[in-house]
DNA sequence: TCAAATCGTTCCGTTTACGGAACGGAAACG
DNA sequence: CGTTTCCGTTCCGTAAACGGAACGATTTGA
């Protein structure tokens, strides 16, 4: 019926040239075969989930960051120092295992707000629902526009960011597992 | 290494089994074959990226609903669609105390929402971002727009509906205590 | 009470995703 | 220049995911 799904071998594609690593070397490390790895970042392949798995192990990323939607564009970052993000807590759930927090976020637009690394384990998840955000890892980040969803793992440095010129909000849910 | 993925399997027949769907019904609306669909839910096959897609446009759910990172355990119940309200399940959290349970929701104008009550402890937290929402209790509804927040105990039949001629979007966090 | 319909599972032939091996091309080294 | 090494693609036999059809069990309806 189609052309198969392109988008995901691209965003693949992209993915593992930013990380400087050889098709060769990731389909080696995934555990895969490199024509398995070949025919997916062509699209002349119907990946199945155990492969899909394979590879966003290896890469590191969640799933989420090969299936989901965009091709995020280049980022025109003005890094400004002060507060791009505020931030309203609503709601804070303590489990044994780990602490949720429920937070309404509000990012400036034209502004780059670092953050730095979590410790590892915490997960943050948005739901976007106006102006369009960017935001996850510093290294790849997720585009989402308001009604999307996007989560990712905290524990590396991680950026958020509107595109274009309307501020964003967001709810952000932030699991943290209890220290150890 | 396997066992398969049995996680997608549970959670997807409770996805199913929650909108009163035949798992004929499902398969024939998601063009797909009914071995695919069963041998899918029973953990017995392995799915393609396209058999995937099939079902989780069938459902009306986001893919990441049904492929939730490793390390998120199988899922407690999902409510989903009456006639007003329309819910897609965004994310899964398996707690050793409890499931929370991360949806986006749409709830239409001028139709009243009844929702049965759940189980004892379950709370149910609503972040309004457009429209004007009222939900709650049905004896005491609480009244909230865009940007509030609120939470109240779902262990009473509780309803969603709108106040106005427009329709509310919002997230909705569902946390239930383990059975015991 | 029996027939028809529908349920979810299993069987089976076809299609195809899989990995290993070969392939041509491009660098890197002698 | 070879020769070696690595790159990404293509070829190919095997394993398995696919849909259609049959199956027994259950429900529905006359």
């Amino acid at each position: 019926m189609d052309g198969r799904n392109t988008d995901i071998g691209s965003r693949l594609r992209r993915l593992r040239e930013a990380r400087g690593i050889s098709l060769s070397a990731l389909a080696r490390s995934a555990g895969i075969g490199k024509a398995t790895l070949s025919g997916l970042e062509l699209g002349t392949r119907n990946p199945t989930l155990e492969t899909l798995y394979a590879v966003a192990g290896a890469l590191g990323v969640p799933l989420t960051a090969l299936v989901l939607e965009p091709g995020s564009p280049p980022t025109e970052a003005v890094r400004v120092p002060g507060a791009a993000v505020t931030a309203t807590l609503l709601e804070v759930f303590e489990e044994p295992t780990a602490t949720f927090e429920l937070l309404r976020m509000r990012v400036r637009p034209g502004v780059v707000q670092h953050s730095p690394p979590h410790a590892p384990g915490v997960t943050e998840h948005v739901t976007v629902y106006a102006g369009m955000l960017r935001a996850g890892p510093a290294d790849a980040p997720l585009l989402a526009a308001p009604g999307e969803h996007i989560s990712w793992q905290a524990d590396v440095p991680h950026i958020y960011s509107t595109v274009g010129p309307d501020e964003a909000l967001a709810t952000l849910l932030i699991r943290s597992p209890r220290q150890t």
